[in-house]
DNA sequence: TAACGGGGTTGTAGCCAGGC
DNA sequence: GCCTGGCTACAACCCCGTTA
């Protein structure tokens, strides 16, 4: 069996896909990979290492050399498995950098700013209001928003439904009265027009095809100039408003079923004391050195 | 020809599950 | 309850094709 056939049937397919790049960078910076020892290995993580690469990354590069050697041995071309038992000491840091959140009176400020304009194609600042709704509001991923179908609206009963996704919980949420209009608004004025391909999917691009992901980056990134101190993207707003509400509730439950969590754990990760919030932001002005 | 979207690539971060 | 390993989603970037 082929490597890049022994990863497809392992892994899933973006895994096998991203884990056959690692494996590449791997060998090709290693003289003879395939009978590398154990400090061969460690000499490659430390180059990386060195390279600025965060804790994650390094991690996610030794699980695709143990597949490689995974590989190697099953198929017989090698006896032993050089790093089976493997571990890295590089910490993952899981913290959410609360002081880089933004407040809802922030974010509200979207929505009130004019729209991108272009010119020569269909309109599409309903849809880019209504995808900053939903993240303002809704603190959507941009897969959930991707993954919206029309049907999963009640504009009558004012919810909206989220679907599974991989490491999410489907949920039912409730929409912000500002949403109900403007979404009406582009049911009714602008998505006729882009939906000439008769799809389900709610959010569809001005080139008539449902929405794949990067244009909700894309719809974010000209408020970035609102914020020079922060970073703004989908991301950083959905941990905001998972943020603002723990702050706001102290409920952790309720919090994680909003957010589709499926642990609390990681609901429990966007706390911060007063302690914590306050040393945040002495770090983020006076960092020690 | 400019402007844009789509898709591929690459590196990073979020999330979950399981072990200790 | 914390830590770690593993998987995958996301963001940034780039290039190419399409459209006006």
């Amino acid at each position: 069996m082929e490597l890049k056939q022994y990863l497809t049937k392992r892994f899933t397919k973006r895994t096998a896909h991203c884990y056959g790049l690692m494996i590449e960078s791997y060998t090709n910076q290693t003289r003879n990979a395939a009978q590398a020892k154990y400090k061969d290995i460690l000499h490659y993580l430390e180059k990386r290492r060195t390279e600025g690469r965060q804790a994650g990354t390094l991690h996610t590069y030794l699980a695709a050399i143990k597949a490689y050697y995974d590989w190697l041995k099953k198929s017989g071309r090698r006896k032993d498995h050089p790093c089976k038992h493997l571990r890295l000491k590089d910490k993952i840091d899981h913290r959410i950098s609360v002081q880089d959140l933004f407040t809802s009176t922030e974010l509200e400020l979207l929505l009130e700013q004019p729209s991108r304009e272009i010119n020569k194609l269909p309109s599409i600042r309903l849809r880019d209001k209504v995808i900053i709704s939903l993240l303002i509001y809704q603190g959507l991923t941009t897969k959930n928003i991707v993954n919206l179908e029309v049907k999963d609206l009640n504009l009558e009963q004012a919810t909206i439904y989220i679907k599974k996704a991989t490491t999410l919980n489907a949920r039912t949420l409730e929409l912000h009265p500002k949403q109900i209009m403007l979404i009406n608004r582009y049911l009714v004025e602008e998505r006729p027009i882009l939906n000439s391909k008769q799809t389900d999917k709610l959010i569809l691009t001005r080139r008539y095809k449902p929405e794949s992901g990067s244009g909700v980056g894309k719809v974010v990134k000209p408020y970035k100039k609102l914020f020079p101190d922060k970073d703004l993207t989908a991301l950083a707003i959905r941990q905001s408003v998972i943020a603002n509400l723990l702050k706001a509730e102290k409920d952790i439950r309720s919090v994680q079923v909003f957010a589709g969590h499926k642990s609390p754990m990681t609901t429990e990760r966007y706390q911060q004391t007063g302690i914590e919030e306050l040393t945040a932001a002495v770090m983020k002005f006076h960092p020690l050195k």
